[in-house]
DNA sequence: GTCTATATAATGATAGAC
DNA sequence: GTCTATCATTATATAGAC
């Protein structure tokens, strides 16, 4: 498996797609250019042309392959058991997987709309497999009377907007710790569904 | 008041604003450019320098002017009584003066890194008047007994990362309507407070 | 207040040498 | 695989006529 002299495309094409969504979370994909991309890699722009099509095709290469590990992981985590289980699980894993991952969570939001229209519905396909595999859990949580929860469809909607946005504001050397937050966003997403209330009450 | 002829600065002003608005949401700031935005209005690029000193002063007031509508609107509709009240109205507030404004909730959160620090610092102290008058909210039910809330910062920011959230999917054609976004919304953060269950418990 | 014309700079992408 | 050089396009912003 031995490269030829001078080629380091194994090392450097991850080091473009690092640089890449560092410029793309902080600036955003427009305000980016390829010469800025290269700089960051002590390139010329030319040479980026050897580990991308062009710049759509980076963009959309950087947001699929942090889909499909975002799935990989999922399925890697997932649980079996109760309602109330799973949704533990979903929810600790959601904000484990995410946490580290605030460059990567910032351009998949904000950068959907200057993806062609094919590319577009290509992570929508891969973002649907995610909230699909939540409602599920929430479905069958409501059917077992765990849940208490009006429309399943926008509760899912809701959980994952509130978890995904702990990204806007966690700092790893702030007030709160990653297992902190956990507890304290599971308490949350518990009394959300209507498991909290449920749990009180056979308790008495 | 009459104005001289050939002057429509006082029309022509929010058409140049409304086609911005609407151009840097949906293809996001460094995307657009002022050529864009004149054609938008039937104008040549040079004429948009008579409504703004240039394209970063046109974003700052757009987000400006947006947050202080909403501070404006929410000082209007805030109500008196205990925290359950209070919370409620802040909710169906916060749907109500969100919805019919996806393009302006959309440039608010997503055109942020694109402001010059000093603009951006501006914005970012209307946003905390806002956050701060949730917190109030959540403390005073907390302090009440009303409310069981693990971290009343945190509880703040997710419920509204959850409301402002709805955005991203609303759509006025859509399967559910103003007021059963309300009612389902409303019994979400009632119970992410913990409000139900103390209800609940009460009511026995 | 809007136009045309333009100064000045930057962009995405390609060609060809090494 | 990376470089230098370059093409063709587009950008923001300004100047001056009307």
């Amino acid at each position: 498996m031995a490269r030829k002299t001078g080629s380091h495309s194994d090392i450097t094409g991850p080091r473009v797609r690092d640089a890449a969504i560092s410029l793309i979370a902080e600036k955003g994909f427009a305000a980016v250019s390829m010469r800025q991309i290269a700089a960051a890699v002590d390139m010329q722009a030319g040479a980026l042309y050897n580990y991308t099509a062009d710049k759509q095709s980076l963009l959309f290469d950087l947001m699929r392959t942090h889909m499909e590990e975002l799935l990989e992981a999922r399925a890697e985590a997932a649980v079996t058991g109760d309602a109330l289980t799973r949704l533990e699980a979903f929810t600790r894993f959601h904000i484990r997987f995410h946490l580290p991952r605030s460059r990567e969570v910032f351009l998949s939001y904000m950068e959907l709309r200057n993806l062609t229209p094919e590319n577009f519905a290509g992570i929508e396909r891969l973002r649907k497999v995610y909230e699909d595999d939540l409602e599920a859990i929430l479905i069958d949580g409501q059917r077992a009377g765990v849940f208490k929860i009006a429309d399943t469809k926008i509760a899912t909607l809701a959980l994952i907007a509130m978890l995904t946005g702990i990204s806007n504001w966690y700092r790893p050397d702030g007030r709160l710790s990653i297992d902190r937050i956990e507890e304290i966003y599971w308490a949350l997403v518990q009394n959300a569904v209507g498991a909290a209330e449920i749990a009180a009450t056979a308790a008495e």
